[in-house]
DNA sequence: CAGTTGTGGATAGCAGCACTTTCTACTATC
DNA sequence: GATAGTAGAAAGTGCTGCTATCCACAACTG
């Protein structure tokens, strides 16, 4: 198919598909001609999953195209490739320097009985949130963390569960960037969902 | 304490809080003089807080507006509150025209029992978060809901009770901002970890 | 065969956002 | 009376994610 089609099934305008392909998001389509190309569904298909993280994961195009070099990755391991998904998800900038958070993320993995490199986003990531927690005088909200550790350990096993349930290594590497992408935003908006339905019950208990 | 306290003691650059004066994310300081003013501990405390919404929620100015209205709310319920930091948190322009999706969410929610009223955020998030799961071919992706419901409930009740043990209403709601800004980050970090953690001892089970 | 449309490749431009800088005018302090 | 700090406003900056325009050529259309 040619570019304008593939603008037309996705609903992307050309220019974005062309700023997406000059910027490695999409491979090159097969060239007919000097100026004439050929895209295949794989090209459909990879515009989706792009649309699909810079929508509704948030992520930027440059979060992107590293998420999408694990899928291109010829070395491929589900492990490997959820610590660039992590990476790529997770903000810049974050600021893992606080001692007491750092402990209290160390302890808390150790009560848990959990391995983690304290140079691994996941770690940061979770020392930053504690920082800001502490900051804004919520010293007790590290409390929490136990019942969010059974919680998404429940949540990795369904994710491993679905990703272990593919076809084929391909589909499995992109179950983990879908399940890592999509799966934070469901569980935030199932959450949302819950609190409503627990508030709402707690004002109304008759309903 | 005059501005350039409330920067130092904050981090936050002067002409940072002159930006958040001038968007209301700051009441104005009390004037000594036409060109003096002081500034408080309520001031500290809510600079905290926008740092907070901004860098670790990663909200925009307006979101943070909206959301520190429900704080200055004269008229504060926990649940208004709820449904208005939903709408703040939530991305702008989801799509939740795909009737598939609704069905799927309208029969996730009854068979739940929860109710939810299909215009509000949250029900629009999950079914925008669905329909990019179909698009991108992950017809089975809503399977997972199951799982996420039965987690979230507790994460809701653990909220839940964070919130109801605060001392005083304007500690519960500011517990309500919290909760869902630094929870949703909490929790995405948490589940990095988790997975992480199962996906190496997959990998290296002797561990 | 002329005319229209579509295309690749490239460059330039634009809109929005979150600051940041710069300015003037005044006050307080050393 | 020099220096530093401050208020308030406006303009400027840097980044990001597109969007528009251009050209030369190909492919189809009547």
């Amino acid at each position: 198919m040619r570019i304008a089609e593939l603008s037309r099934r996705t609903g992307v305008p050309v220019p974005t598909i062309k700023y997406y392909l000059r910027e490695g998001l999409l491979p090159a389509g097969e060239l007919t001609s000097p100026n004439q190309a050929r895209y295949g569904e794989a090209h459909l298909h990879r515009l989706r999953l792009v649309r699909a993280m810079v929508e509704t994961g948030g992520l930027s195009i440059a979060a992107v195209r590293d998420v999408l070099g694990v899928l291109d990755d010829p070395d491929k391991s589900l492990h490997k490739a959820m610590g660039t998904v992590t990476a790529a998800v997770a903000p810049p900038n974050l600021d893992d320097s606080d001692e007491v958070a750092r402990e209290q993320v160390r302890e808390f993995l150790e009560s848990r009985g959990w391995h983690c490199n304290p140079k691994s986003f996941a770690f940061k990531s979770l020392v930053s949130v504690l920082t800001t927690a502490r900051e804004v005088g919520h010293h007790e909200f590290f409390r929490q963390l136990d019942t969010y550790a059974e919680v998404c350990l429940r949540l990795a096993e369904a994710d491993l569960d679905y990703v272990l349930g593919a076809p084929n290594q391909d589909a499995a590497l992109e179950g983990v960037v879908v399940g890592s992408v999509l799966g934070d935003a469901a569980v935030a908006a199932v959450r949302r969902l819950a609190r409503r339905e627990l508030s709402s019950r707690l004002t109304a208990p008759e309903c």
